[in-house]
DNA sequence: CTTAGCTATTGGATCGTTCCAATTCCAGTG
DNA sequence: CACTGGAATTGGAACGATCCAATAGCTAAG
């Protein structure tokens, strides 16, 4: 295989110097309207392609950022990693999108090849678990991180933390199930002892203690397979509950998949709310009541203090929540839409 | 901010030359082991993180395999992106994932992009329209580009293409459902003309013809609304269709919702089989019949391709075709499990 | 006609690695 | 003790861009 050109050949070709050539690719308007078309059009004819490698390798920044999902086959981080894909291509940076599957050691692996490639910003929504010291030598290459969606769960004061305010979504979801008359409001789904599920019950069960109501809480696997088998749960042991608050959507379609396969309709005699409100919330039946967080929105938030932090060195606040709101639907108020 | 330390801090330190440091970070076995040990504690000492951009400069490969989606939203291509990612970590290969979410021109984007940052291949899933100009451009630059789960609409044989045997998933989706009584078979979803939906409708069309029965086809997006959609479109057109063989998962999940919507079951009464066997395929409910594509184990198939091709300039045949299966359910057989 | 003051262009040094040929080291041999 | 040969180590060139200070080209003023 030949030779890939380089801005030497293109200088050759299009009778200037290097140096003008790399001015022509800055895009500086220092060079002459004519000069510049030449060197183009040198460049297309034989075929050049930068070669970002060899331009990091003199000036420092990159324009590649990183981002390490915890799952990546979760719709929802699905949408934040791609939202924050375009909103950080549209300022002309790429990003590298990449899934730690929950496994703290393939997570270190990742970051660290981040690093190699010279990422110039890492964000990351952490695995559980792991070695800490990974983010201790994170922090030590004073990279600008930010940790989303999910707070490490140890050295959490490391990065800037970013989400969504969980816990008023859960009080609003509580309130709004018990106006519609609900009085035993399960919680179900979300590892037990992991911050996220400890702000997303915190609203029911603040709510549910005002009223001197008993708590259920079925605590496993954030997935919709374990919202099926605690549908099943649901239905045996604890058949006073008349609602429920989901961990997340995907709990609350397996839960509702569940209710389904044992002929109990959902809405009037069962009420459900979910988090997330993924897309296939308002696409199920009945359409799935969520506490509705603006991922793509979120997304650009995050890109917008990422670029303020890379760029103007402006380090964001060390804790941000953006604002949920409670979508009802169906699955909750019985009303057909 | 302090200038990250380079191999010459790294050899100052451990009292050799920069040339044996970059030895150890070769895993030559050339060095001593004491010597070794000493590099190694000094680059521990000094906090001393490898550049690869330098690195690559010097030596063409980087270890680095571009994957662009065209919609990286769809379960199924996450999973596949996931898996591949994984596949090519465990070979030492790091992946940079992108999705184009179906538009030509950030698709082409993004491919510049990864050119530029030195892949050292590239695998696409292409999104239709645009610029074929992009491919061949890609093509002269000799990098290993396959197309994978889509062919590309122009170009069509510039790189070698993997998928599944769809036509024969689609033969046996037919027959299954007409030996489960079904007589009117409708084809749902799918854009009209594309290649994929043309495989996944031939042998549908094929059987039916056999047997001198109507063909109903319902074309769109791939996407759980249309399936919604479609499914009102069914239940007031054409009354006598008594089954439906969707494009995708989505879609039949889509449909399913609205039969539920509209109070009729799915199953005995009317019948539905999907495409690719998503994990919320057998979650659903009624769990949902599909044409199971092994996408992880496609996914192993492809990286395995790929790195022949990379590192034995073995090119891998021009059209590849992994087998698919048939796995019934409740949804097209009735009988709940 | 010279020259100041621009703008447009240029050559050389530089970034942090790898590669290569050359050198040093050292134990073993005659 | 000189010499040999292999292992371990080394210095310098190279990769392909950017950056910077210097220079060439040009216009308008003196």
């Amino acid at each position: 295989m030949i030779r890939r050109p380089t801005i030497l050949d293109v200088a050759a070709r299009a009778g200037v110097s290097k140096s003008t050539v790399s001015l022509v690719l800055q895009g500086s308007k220092q060079v002459r309207p004519e000069t510049r078309a030449a060197v183009e059009q040198a460049m297309a004819e034989i075929g050049y392609v930068y070669n970002r490698a060899a331009a990091n390798l003199r000036s420092a920044s990159v324009g590649l950022v990183g981002l390490v999902i915890n799952d990546l086959r979760n719709p929802f981080f699905t949408e934040f990693a791609t939202s924050l894909q375009m909103a950080l291509a549209a300022e002309g940076y790429a990003t590298v999108i990449a899934n730690s599957d929950e496994d703290a050691e393939l997570q270190a692996k990742l970051v660290g090849s981040m690093i190699e490639h010279g990422v110039s910003a890492l964000v990351i929504s952490p695995a559980y678990g792991g070695p800490g010291e990974t983010f201790d030598q994170l922090a030590r290459t004073g990279l600008p991180v930010m940790q989303v969606l999910r707070k490490m769960d140890e050295r959490t004061d490391l990065f800037p933390f970013a989400s969504f305010d969980y816990a008023s979504g859960s009080t609003m979801a509580a309130r709004h199930l018990m106006e519609q008359g609900a009085r035993n409001i399960a919680f179900v789904g979300g590892l037990p002892g992991r911050a996220i599920t400890r702000e997303r019950k915190s609203g029911w069960r603040d709510t549910l203690k005002a009223e001197g109501l008993a708590e259920v809480a079925i605590h496993g696997k954030s997935s919709r397979a374990f919202g099926m088998q605690a549908a099943g749960e649901l239905l045996s042991d604890h058949p006073e509950v008349d609602a429920a608050i989901c961990f997340n959507d995907l709990v609350a379609l397996g839960l509702m998949a569940g209710f389904a396969r044992a002929g109990r309709p959902i809405g009037a005699e069962f009420r459900v709310v979910g988090f997330d409100d993924i897309e296939e919330a308002q696409q199920a039946w009945p359409p799935l009541s969520s506490v509705a967080c603006d991922i793509a929105g979120f997304a650009r938030d995050t890109a917008a203090r990422l670029l303020a932090w890379m760029v103007e060195g402006q380090r964001p606040a060390p804790e941000l929540r953006s604002p949920v709101q409670l979508v009802p639907r169906m699955s909750s108020t019985g009303i057909p839409e």
